[in-house]
DNA sequence: TCGCACATGCTAAAATATTAGCATCTTAGT
DNA sequence: ACTAAGATGCTAATATTTTAGCATGTGCGA
């Protein structure tokens, strides 16, 4: 699947995706409230319909309102978005990519503990055939 | 530093960032031939020469024609960006991100030895205060 | 139940991005 | 030095995005 962040989407259209991968789903006033720049109501309501003809998102209803979410798993869309960090920005290198991560100075020994568990974990569980 | 990719830039704008910033630097003609949906070699000197307005692009000359590359540098643009993607799609979780990264199964046990050290290393070489 | 608050459906205007074309300049080779 | 190939400067048309406004529907509390 095709990262929605490289895919034909406008300069809002990719906020508004970006802002309802982050919370999950949202209501179109909960959208407006966290949109830079926020526009008007009916502006954000506009692209959401787009978003949804588009397939990027659906909605269900919620008593007198529209609840909106992406159609694409976040885990899925997160993938997606990550290889194309890689590649764009560390020469397709998942080593080069974790070092920027870790070298966030914010990272605590804790965190970098169960990072060690987690890729002697991969090692094992998924050894090359 | 701002995310390029949440700042306001248009679709064809961010596109032809990734791909400066994936090549490092590059002719117009070099954007045109990576550009996707390629339009015309007017188009694309049009959207670079906005860029440059715009303080993302610089150019020099090279014989008869335009080198461009970033202003930012890559692994600055390239931290910011990966930020933007662990707060989207990974609750701000470093843990979450590299999880993703090294599920990928392309990861060999070289890099996966490599990824060890390198968080051996952030341990050792950046104490918490 | 009734009405108000607040939601959506739809349409259309304004702003911006995208594109192309022509005139002009500059380099590299003859 | 001259010229052809190919580059840029500039301007303007087209397409798309972004926005707002008004009419209409719907749920919840008094």
């Amino acid at each position: 699947m095709e990262d929605y962040r490289t895919v034909k989407l406008s300069r809002r259209e990719r906020q508004i995706m970006d802002i309802i991968y982050q919370h999950g789903q949202m209501s179109v006033a909960d959208v407006l409230e966290n949109l830079p720049d926020a526009p008007s109501y009916s502006t954000v309501r506009a692209l959401l319909r787009i978003l949804e003809e588009k397939g990027h998102l659906t909605h269900q209803k919620d008593g007198p309102r529209y609840i909106y979410r992406p159609t694409q798993p976040r885990h899925q869309a997160g993938r997606s978005a990550l290889k194309q960090i890689v590649q764009t920005f560390f020469d397709k290198s998942i080593e080069k990519t974790v070092a920027a991560l870790v070298s966030d100075a914010e990272v605590s020994d804790e965190e970098l503990d169960r990072l060690s568990q987690l890729i002697e974990q991969a090692k094992k569980g998924d050894p090359p055939s």
